[in-house]
DNA sequence: GACTATACATACACTAATGAATGTATAGTC
DNA sequence: GACTATACATTCATTAGTGTATGTATAGTC
């Protein structure tokens, strides 16, 4: 058939992730056949396998359109001169109100958690969210103690332990939710248990200082995408 | 072939099952044939389809043969007497616990929260397990108003909000850990975290009590199995 | 000791998905 | 304006999996 320009190819390629998105929220990354993929972009298979390896390849370029510039976004935050809680709390709470606003961002976390299946063909998909998890707790465990040494405190705990769990409890609230929305309120529950871990940790903050920023991942993001 | 007996029918279906415990967390739900499990447990695909519907009530099975124990194990924990706040202790840490010791309930929930896809034709494991979930964040509501009600203090946010931060946390201790066992220890950490929340909620604690009722959980959960 | 339900094994029909191979028209490039 | 790589569409061969139907030998039951 006719052949597209660059940029129409560069659409054809979003159309099938955006199908992809849909389809694997709705049947599973699994039940999806490559065919429905490129019926649902109006393509064919034959777009599909030109663009991707096969579905696993199809899975990572899904994953990476969401998070990279995600991750991008939240390097963006690290400011030196900032309070280290406040830019950890502005990308966590941020991360929690961009799964309300942004549905793509939903949609992408939602097959992440719930979806897919993590065997060996998807190993690089476990291993890239391995990584970022590992870089996040390393980032917050840094910010907690510099916080720590700048509040004179000393933490009950080892400091990469409260890191594990703080990350370990937005996540939670984070797998949580996605598997059952109607059950809590997502940002409220997480902005309130985020506080409470906080205070457990030793850290007394008033509550007016943490609506600066406000939502800069989120633009950051949308500008990205 | 030649006819079992009761006891030999019902020592195949459990061959069954943990023949697809094994398979379903190295391949995956979707990735593993019935076949497949029929040969790992010497059998034949005719022996599944005897002693379930198809792979759904396969999968089901499966999950309830640890679930419908462990949920017996901790409604026996609920000692009107004690105090509110080690039965919690003792579930949640108990379950960590059993994540180390027991190799099938390891087995079980990593296959469920990462080898497994929850679409429509799973939908009753996911209402099971928002059903589970549920009622577990609802008795640590009621043990966290009671145990405030006991101590004096009043709680900083909303019960229902602390509770679910309770169960997020944990919850994210677990599958955070199922995804990478190497990254953290997991009943120190969430053992922690755990003393960390509380502590955020305004109860102050001595640490001897906790240790308490040595897994009982577990020990229950055995003999059940 | 006949009868029936049980506990499977075997065979069959059907579908759906994959990957590769090939076709094709045009966008880019010189 | 010829040539080549691109961006797909189409076709084909192969396979793997499912569900069902049927066979069968024996455990239970009277």
């Amino acid at each position: 058939m006719v052949r597209r320009t660059k940029e129409q190819a560069l659409a054809t390629r979003h159309r099938l992730l955006d199908a992809a998105e849909l389809l694997f929220q709705s049947q599973g990354v699994s039940r999806t056949s490559l065919q429905q993929i490129a019926q649902q972009a109006g393509a064919t298979r034959g777009a599909v396998y030109w663009h991707f390896k096969d579905k696993a390849d199809l899975f990572n370029a899904m994953m990476e359109r969401v998070t990279l510039p995600l991750e991008a976004a939240t390097r963006q935050l690290d400011l030196p001169e900032q309070d280290p809680l406040v830019i950890i709390e502005v990308a966590m709470i941020g991360a929690l109100r961009l799964m309300l606003t942004n549905p793509q961002v939903r949609r992408v976390f939602e097959v992440a958690t719930h979806k897919v299946e993590y065997t060996s063909e998807m190993a690089s998909a476990q291993t890239r969210q391995m990584d970022a998890r590992n870089g996040c707790v390393a980032e917050i465990e840094k910010a907690l103690r510099l916080a720590a040494g700048r509040a004179r405190i000393r933490l009950p705990i080892p400091a990469a332990i409260a890191a594990q769990g703080l990350h370990a409890l937005i996540s939670g609230v984070i797998q949580n939710w996605l598997l059952d929305p109607g059950a809590f309120e997502l940002v409220t529950t997480g902005q309130h248990t985020f506080d409470v871990y906080l205070a457990g940790l030793g850290f007394q903050r008033d509550r007016a200082v943490a609506d600066a920023l406000p939502g800069d991942a989120e633009a950051l993001l949308n500008t990205a995408v």
